[in-house]
Formats: structure tokens, sequence, C-alpha cells
DNA sequence: CGACCATTTGATATGGATCAAGCGATGTGG
DNA sequence: CCACATCGCTTGATCCATATCAAATGGTCG
């Protein structure tokens, strides 16, 4: 539904540009793609892109988080991942989104045109090989959400934490970014269970919760071993 | 666990070879694939590869089926997917296979090097292109699969019919070639779950069950209306 | 025929959903 | 600055879909 006028918008955000990338550890793969795309900045829960909408472009956040997702015909909604700067999104099968994307929080998001991208691969294989590379650890996410998706309730959630824990950069500590519905949504749970999981973890001395989106990870170990 | 031997192994079958292709809806792009590859015989339940082996190799199913899975610490199995004739799999991120693949019925597959597919595909685009789309295939399963374990037992069990009927040859006649445990395994349910869910499609005229392994689906529409 | 295995069917238990308040932070208007 | 509405989160009570436990049925192969 929503149109990108990468030019446009992003002409009055002139100032950002591949200077503005993040310091983060580093996803060496995509690095070269990064020359080729424009800066747009995203308000919370605006969508950057909709299901079955022509994908055109790859993304790459450079702050904020943004949401992929599907609603059911009867309403329920999957999350089907979560992306922190750095990560790359909208690579899908097809000529057509599969999921839609909103920004979670404010987020700028630099828009790669898939064309530029795919001309680019077909000339020099190192490019080839990175979407490639970028192609296949979007598998191996799908493949772990798929395993998250058939546990209890907090082996879902001990398994989200540490997943959020290891992507954040300071160890042991998470910012979460999404609301509770958002993580219930992911995990294919209500919030009322992802409340009450938290709560217990927190008795069972796992995590500590300062603050509602502020987790510590008391004890890895066990939140591990709940995993499964 | 288990060192292919794919030199030895299919000298013994020699006569296979590109030539034994089952006649089916071509996948063209991995056609180019085919010529490097060994062709191997697998009895049923034999494994092909095992979760955290070497990936060095890709799979195409030349007949028979195939299932990757994952077991967790406590024994549950979760299916990843089920490779029928002309599939392609074992393309996973990493140099170590996430899955386990094992054959569920006799079968015969291709083995593909895969330092020759990448040697290949850094020299020839259209060879990188192929691959590309393979895994992307192989993505879009798995965003499938995790909207499937999202919802109720009736919507998977219609879902999975849905998506046996049509990677089949015989339009609105399935031939399931795994067990109600697989498919209970691939839909994160029971059997018995599977089992009454069958029999309360075929209650509803849905479908019916000439024998446990044969469904004719009756009522497509009644099923795409269960699937969300 | 008889043993074995896969599948179906039945009875009961339970984890998480649903329905329903409460609570705490954040923000807005008076 | 405070009263109050709003929103996100937590907590409690009950319900229900699916798991679990158990047994019967049926199909296959020696």
């Amino acid at each position: 539904m929503l149109a990108h006028t990468a030019q446009t918008e992003s002409s009055k955000h002139a100032g950002y540009g591949a200077r503005a990338r993040p310091v983060m550890a580093p996803h060496p793969l995509e690095d070269s793609f990064d020359l080729m795309g424009a800066p747009m900045p995203f308000a919370r829960n605006m969508e950057i892109y909709g299901e079955n909408e022509p994908a055109d472009y790859f993304y790459k956040v450079l702050s904020g988080t943004v949401r992929t997702y599907k609603v059911l015909s009867d309403g329920r909604r999957q999350i089907g991942a979560f992306y922190l700067p750095g990560d790359v999104f909208g690579i899908e099968n097809g000529p057509e989104h599969a999921f839609s994307a909103e920004a979670i929080s404010n987020a700028k998001v630099l828009l790669i045109k898939r064309s530029a991208v795919t001309a680019l691969a077909s000339r020099d294989n190192t490019a080839a090989h990175q979407l490639l590379g970028l192609t296949a650890r979007e598998l191996g996410r799908a493949q772990n959400h798929i395993m998250l998706l058939i546990k209890t309730a907090q082996e879902r959630v001990a398994g989200f934490l540490l997943e959020m824990a290891e992507r954040g950069q300071a160890p042991g500590e998470i910012d979460l970014p999404m609301s509770r519905q958002d993580i219930a949504d992911y995990l294919g749970l209500t919030i009322e269970t992802i409340s009450r999981t938290l709560t217990h973890l927190e008795n069972c001395a796992a995590i500590s919760l300062p603050t509602s989106r502020r987790i510590v990870l008391r004890d890895p170990a066990a939140l591990r071993q709940l995993n499964g």
C-alpha cells in the first residue's frame, strides 16, 4: 500500500548516507550494497512495505527496530522476525513480499534497489555470494523460529530472551524495543502468557525485570536448560 | 554419522544417471546441476545425513520421499520438510547441516558436491542465480511452515493436505508416503490429533479416506476455508 | 494363523487461551 | 501542579483444545 518515494523522501534527510551506519558487530557480507541505498526515516508503527506488494527493494536497518508480519483472515498476526540495526530484511522468495514490514520504534532504514543488487550480482560474483549468504541466514532464522514454535511457553520465552541477548550489545542485558503483544505474536502465545512466564522466570531467579522493557539475564544457564 | 561413499556406492548402481529422472513438473532452476551428481539409493528409514555433519553435498530426490528433522534434548522431533521427487534438499545456512535427513520410503537421491556447485556458481552467474532461487524457495517453504504452526489443529491438517495435493501429480488425490507420526511431527501435533482430525474431515465430507495412506479431497474449497 | 505395527477411538488431564479486573506509567487538559 | 484518561502490563478465575493415557481395530508379513 505504501509507495516508496525513496528519492524525494531521502532528499529531505540528505545528511545520513553510509556514514550514519551504527557501530555494530559488522555483517561483512552485505557491506558492498550499502553504497547503493538511500536512507529513509520511518516513524513508530509506520508501514515500510505491505504483504503482496512488489519486492522492489531490500532494506537495511540503520537505527531503530523493524518487525515483519502476516495477518490471517481472522485477524491473528504472526510476526516473522525482528530486525535490529545492521540487519537486512525484505529478502524473500518471488517477486512480491510475503510479509508486511513496520517500524517498531522510530527507525532509519536504507533502501536498496533490488534490481541494482541483482544487476551487480550478475557481474560480480562476490556480490552474488553475499546475496546468497543473506538469504541463507534468513533461512536459518526461519528454521530456528520453527523450532521455537513447537516448544512450551517457558521454552519459547527462554529461547526468545537468549536470542535477543545474543543480538544486543550488552551481554546479559536486554532492552526490549517491542511490546508484549509483539513478543506474543512472534512466539505464537498471548500477552498474558508472556507476562506470566516472565514473572515466573523472575520468581525462579532466572531473570530480573527492572522495568517491563528491560530484562537482566540473572541465570543464562537456567534459561539455556529451559530452552529445550 | 553416515560417511558418504558416493563414488563406491553409486558405482554399484551405474545404471541410473540423469536419465532416471522421474517425469515431473520440472524445477527448471536446478537442471544445470543434475549432471554433476552421483545417484545413490537409500533404504526406508536410512539416514542420508545427520545434524551437525559437514554440509558437503546438496541432494536431489530422484524417487521416493525424504524427511528432514531435528530432535530436541527430550526426544521431541520436529520435521522440517518433506521432499518429493524433483526437490532439492540439504541447502542450509553455514557449513554444517542444521537438520538430519532420512529416507521415508526407499529412495534414490542424487548427491551433488557442494564445492562443485559453488565453484560453478562463481564462474557461471546463471548457476549462481539458480542456487539463490533454490535457497529462496526453501526460505518460502520455511515461512509457510511457520504460518502453519500458529494455527489450530484443523487448520494445520487442512493446510498440510492442500500442500500435499498441490505437490502430488493427481489433483485432489493424495498418496501419503509418510506415517501419521511423521505428519504429527511436521505439524507440531500428536498422532491421535491427526487421526481424529482426519476422521472429522471425513465426517464433514471434506475428504474421504479409502485407506489410511490415501486421501481424496472431496471438497477442496472447504479445506481452503479451514486453512485460515 | 498369529505377531506386529500403524491407526483409530475413547476417557481424562492440562497448558495456555479467554474473560475480567486491577495497577502503574505516561500524557493531557484544567 | 494535580485530576483524570489512556495505554501497556500484570494478575486472577475459568474454559477449552489438544495432550496424554489406554484400549480396540485393522492391515501386513512371516
